[in-house]
DNA sequence: AACTAATGGGTAATCGATAACCCACAAAGG
DNA sequence: CCTTTGTGGGTTATCGATTACCCATTAGTT
């Protein structure tokens, strides 16, 4: 029971051309009275556009499709998104995103998506992971979004791990910090990486690290499960104790906070504590409110978008977005 | 230069008509070996249903819009969409998510959608509140989600605030606390329906409430602003110390716990806390893990989705979905 | 053997919007 | 006065899939 343009042209008494061409063809020829006229009847009558219909012409329908690793659910991601909406939204695009549960196959979701002709596709990570895909899926994907597609075929868009790492030691040692710890996320790409910035940027300033570990989660399955960062901050403190500790992501460092408290040191003035993430409503709640290295995840979504719908494709390659430095309270 | 019905009918030579039936006409009558021949040759041509053509042909896409009150951010509006999702999947169709930003009209948003010609269409509110749609927009809406609807024109799901402050209240009396006070959120429509389920159970129970205060939220912006929280527990620590604290959010829980392992009260023996919203990472990871009502997101997800695809809509009225109880450590 | 009924499959219309093409008319130029 | 150019707008084909309708063949009935 929707209106249609013929249903327009009925009643303005032209023909269907015309009133697709008052209403869609910026520059279509015609007087400005019939133009007027259409329009007026077409708001009169409650119109709206029929993309379907469009879409079956054009071949595509406005939409990005995004494929995601899992549901959208971590508030990281969520900035993807909004980086890729908001790119999307002033070309005329949306957004139409799809998980990748667990249970299917690349190939399947992708078909799910293409079902619907949109005019591109990106697919987004998560977190920040290696990701193979199918050589002849690359075809059908143009962006890669916080992953690092291992053939070379498809552009991907990955934080600068390494670079946030260095960045952030230096900040750390440039407010006079020297002994600096770092209670990493094991077994996660982002966390090798990072420790390779990190031990740049102490060797480079002359420094030894005074340890890394690896910060197990505690699963959420398994609630009673005590962490491995506690005993991790009770080790370092037995020792030499540090004045920086860097945390693999704000949890980690909200865990540290606890343990700190514990063994009666301040933040900043005794131990700094610095991490990765800018989870705000964690980050800035903290006491004191924490310094962090933001990901950039808005910054990767709109690129993408960008390099989505421009008209020239580059040569595809790996490109790495830079961290943006959080100042607060805890160094 | 994708795979049309017609190239796999030139190849197969049979008519455009024939391949329609045996690809997606479950029921069509034809030949086991027609239908097997086609079906492998647009498996060989890689053929992806064109949904755009068909849903010019049926007058809708296997679409159902979820227009949302902003971005899907939160952990819990997640949740949402998981219900939705997993609901729409079964019934073959894809979730169209559109956030709806502050400077838009709920009728462009919906217009927006509308062009996409969904299946049906359900508004989406990131907190619960009450919202009024324009009578003419009424009837575009299907379900409403989160959010009371005023003129009560369509079905909307809320989660029971009231009933679910009854529980958490009932359950802290049956581990035998008596002296209970609530740190709520203040401003929210929440906040003063869970405190109606507070004092209810208390005054079931025969027992006065310990107090009622509202918990002020350290603005994002001001992070050096010290937060109302810690106040009011040191006001309640100052006078009849209480032996239990609801609180309106795992993350005033968290400002809780500081407080108190800082007066060097331990949690439960000494003071049991408890809270709403089951935010895992945060209240799974709280030392001791945070007992807490967990709103019915999913529930109402996937409850909407039943409505808006049921043949049969009910007539509209006010659903409220219970709480959830996640026992941990904290009582 | 003729007639009915079922079976397999083709023809062509249709959905709504777009676009290539054509036509009628008026103004301008020679 | 005739031709060119431009303008406003209609005709009709098209995109891809679905569907109402029709036709041919074969099997089953009497």
């Amino acid at each position: 029971m929707t209106i249609s343009l013929s249903d327009i042209a009925e009643r303005a008494g032209v023909s269907v051309k015309t009133v697709s061409g008052a209403l869609h063809g910026g520059s279509a020829r015609m007087s400005d009275e019939t133009r007027q006229k259409v329009k007026a009847i077409a708001e009169e009558l409650g119109y709206v556009t029929n993309l379907a219909a469009r879409g079956v012409r054009q071949g595509w329908l406005p939409l990005v499709g995004v494929v995601s690793d899992g549901l959208i659910t971590s508030p990281f991601a969520t900035e993807i998104v909004r980086g890729l909406d908001g790119a999307a939204r002033s070309a005329g695009m949306a957004v139409f995103a799809v998980n990748h549960s667990s249970g299917q196959s690349i190939g399947s979701v992708l078909d799910e998506v293409q079902q619907f002709r949109p005019r591109a596709v990106a697919y987004a990570a998560m977190y920040h992971k290696d990701v193979d895909l199918p050589p002849t899926l690359a075809g059908s994907v143009g962006v890669m979004i916080n992953c690092r597609e291992a053939s070379g075929r498809v552009t991907s868009l990955v934080p600068d791990e390494e670079g946030g790492a260095r960045e952030i030691v230096r900040y750390l040692l440039a407010a006079g910090r020297r002994r600096i710890a770092f209670i990493n996320l094991p077994g996660i790409l982002a966390g090798s990486l990072r420790e390779k910035g990190f031990r740049a940027a102490l060797e480079e300033a002359g420094i030894d690290p005074l340890g890394v570990f690896p910060a197990v989660r505690r699963s959420v399955y398994s609630d009673r499960a005590p962490s491995l960062v506690s005993s991790h901050v009770e080790a370092l403190l037995s020792g030499q104790r540090p004045d920086a500790i860097l945390c693999g992501n704000d949890r980690v460092a909200m865990e540290v906070y606890a343990a700190l408290a514990r063994a009666g040191l301040r933040i900043p003035d005794d131990i700094a504590v610095a991490s990765f993430d800018n989870q705000v409503e964690l980050a800035s709640r903290l006491d004191p409110p924490l310094t962090t290295m933001a990901l950039p995840h808005r910054a990767m979504g709109r690129l993408a978008m960008e390099i989505l719908l421009a008209g020239q494709p580059e040569p595809p390659h790996l490109r790495q977005l830079p961290f943006h430095l959080v100042e607060r309270a805890s160094v």
